[in-house]
DNA sequence: ATTGGCAGTCAACGCAGGTGAGTGCTAAGC
DNA sequence: GCTTAGCACTCACCTGCGTTGACTGCCAAT
């Protein structure tokens, strides 16, 4: 097996890489880092590194760098994930002024974890599967017209605007509005949209039409809405990293575009640990996404499970930096959605 | 000045080298296309183009390539804005399957936009300047805490969270909301945050407060979603283009990011004419996008002024078939719009 | 005004030789 | 058994050079 020698020099080939992009080879590692050996012995250390896959030589007599298997290996056990430095953590006070709309503070989160990781930065938006419902509130807008706001206790807000047949009567809104609050507050989307299948029949027989398009208009707008949501920032720093790529970054920015496909992959990561997950290269290879890491962690929840947030960039990062800041922005997050649950 | 014949060969100089980015020489010219005259000829009129600055040669001995005024001349002049084809209809149509929600919509047309263009396209939500108060709603969400939720004739819906100090009473709230809507329902928003300011005046003085407290954050909120918005698409298709930018398109991309200089160039743009306008390569020079072309309309009314929408894309670019689904689209979002005043 | 002919220009291509970083192997040393 | 020095070998990368071919620009003839 690899002893504790090779693992440090397949820590510093990944630093070194990662840094300078270029191969690195036996000499500039005894020149770099003080390991108290000589070039021949290192070299006996990367034949081993280089028979367990973990490194690799893009063509013979060049130097080495890191395979999938190797960036996995040292995200696994070899990188310090240190903390940020001060500068981050200023970068994360000076965002610190809440707003109170979701859509806001997502938007400036997003922005802050591309701006701390230089990677394109992802957050997945509150998964209405997880969510409960709130509040309804029904809101007349002329006689036959009225809006549909929706709000969940994970601080979504999906508005609508449905048409009805009969005149709108602000009395018997008012009730419906009062009914449809005690009998959905509180409980998951999915049994309200079945509480809501049968809602009509409470009311009496001349009222139910109304109460019914009222109703199935409801059962759509959160259906409409149980797709997921993501926003993104940072998609101009694929381009700044396109050397990383062999191929063109095209199927790329068009997987980012598309988002379901991301969403997909968020959804298959979410099972891990609580803490910072990565999938790396060809570990998304059934995405079509075999030359990118990603790195994510989940958020809104002690155990993390509203949603999740990541970054993805080239195999070719700062895992150590990026997973610090991916985990640091989440637990801010976190804190953040937790201290007011409203929004 | 440039003879009827040499603005022909302007034309196909611009059409071919938009569809194979090879810089055309003369020979290629009367080859391609029936001048009935020889390539000496062509010569001829191209060294008057050129004289005119409106095609130049990457070197000697090269063919020629239009220059930002040879594009500006064949969009002014020579481009057939020709109607959309029946796939590019169909595009729209399949496109058609209206939604309630303005995002919704917008987000839609972005993308429509993206695919018949195959380049960048921005679609500007509709301006709150230029939008009115239709309706404002208080929701009680708890004792002390109620989200107000303010709505434009041109469907933008914002909603927003408060504390409140005070207790809330339901009838005093309904009274506060009754008055609101009687207030400021149709005016402008400058207006409106105006009126809010002496709002609470009308009030008992031992209510004042709470007013106070509710109508300062409705000026907030007002204030706060001033700065305009803008959704693109199609960012991939960039890339796609790359080698049509003599740099990096980085700072391109950090541009559309930043969202700022395209608002700018927006509202640049919106002094012109009722139909798409252009601005081409160097015209973009003070945004920092001297090497783009960017085509836009208004749409939203008659007087196409809620808004604009449009494209963005290298120089070399199909600007015939581009300002044509850029005209298109817009007069379809329009409709839609139109159709339905509240959305 | 148009045309054919012809010399001149220059990017692009392919080829050959030199350079150097880096490896793999082997034999000797601790 | 691990480590080290030495040495031959490989191969990407660079550079210089001659060839090629697509164009233009000009001029004299129509």
């Amino acid at each position: 097996m690899v002893s504790g020698r090779s693992l440090d020099v397949l820590r510093v080939i990944v630093q070194d890489y990662v840094a300078s992009r270029e191969p690195v080879g036996s000499k500039s590692i005894v020149e770099r880092h003080s390991f108290g050996v000589s070039a021949a012995t290192i070299r006996n250390d990367m034949a081993l590194l280089e028979e367990e896959e973990l490194i690799a030589a893009p063509h013979t007599s060049s130097g080495r760098v890191p395979t999938d298997k190797g960036y996995r290996m040292f995200v696994d056990h070899l990188a310090d994930v240190r903390p940020l430095t001060a500068a981050q953590r200023q970068a994360i006070d000076a965002f610190l002024g809440a707003s109170l709309d979701l859509d806001d503070v997502l938007a400036r989160t997003v922005r802050l974890l591309s701006q701390l990781t230089h990677q394109v930065a992802l957050v997945q938006y509150p998964l209405l599967s997880k969510s409960r419902v709130r509040h309804i509130e029904l809101v007349p807008l002329s006689t036959t017209r009225l809006m549909s706001v929706f709000i969940t206790d994970t601080g979504r807000v999906e508005q609508r605007i449905l048409d009805v047949a009969a005149e709108l009567d602000d009395t018997f809104l008012a009730e419906i509005r009062a009914r449809l609050n005690s009998v959905l507050g509180g409980i998951g989307l999915a049994e309200a949209m079945d509480t809501l299948d049968g809602f009509a029949d409470q009311f009496p027989a001349a009222r139910q039409p109304l109460v019914r398009t009222i109703a199935s208009s409801l059962i759509e707008q959160i259906g409409a809405n149980r797709q997921d949501k993501l926003v993104m920032a940072g998609t101009a720093n694929l381009v700044r990293t396109e050397e990383d790529f062999s191929g063109s970054i095209f199927p790329v920015l068009e997987a980012i575009e598309e988002q379901v496909t991301l969403l997909r992959l968020f959804g298959e990561m979410a099972a891990d640990q609580n803490g910072v997950v990565a999938s790396i290269g060809r570990e998304n290879a059934e995405f079509g996404l075999g030359e990118i890491s990603v790195l994510t962690s989940g958020y809104g929840a002690s155990d993390g499970s509203i949603a999740r947030l990541g970054v993805l960039g080239p195999l070719r990062m700062d895992y150590s930096n990026n997973m610090a800041a991916v985990r640091a922005v989440a637990r801010y997050l976190t804190k953040l959605l937790g201290d007011d649950p409203s929004n």
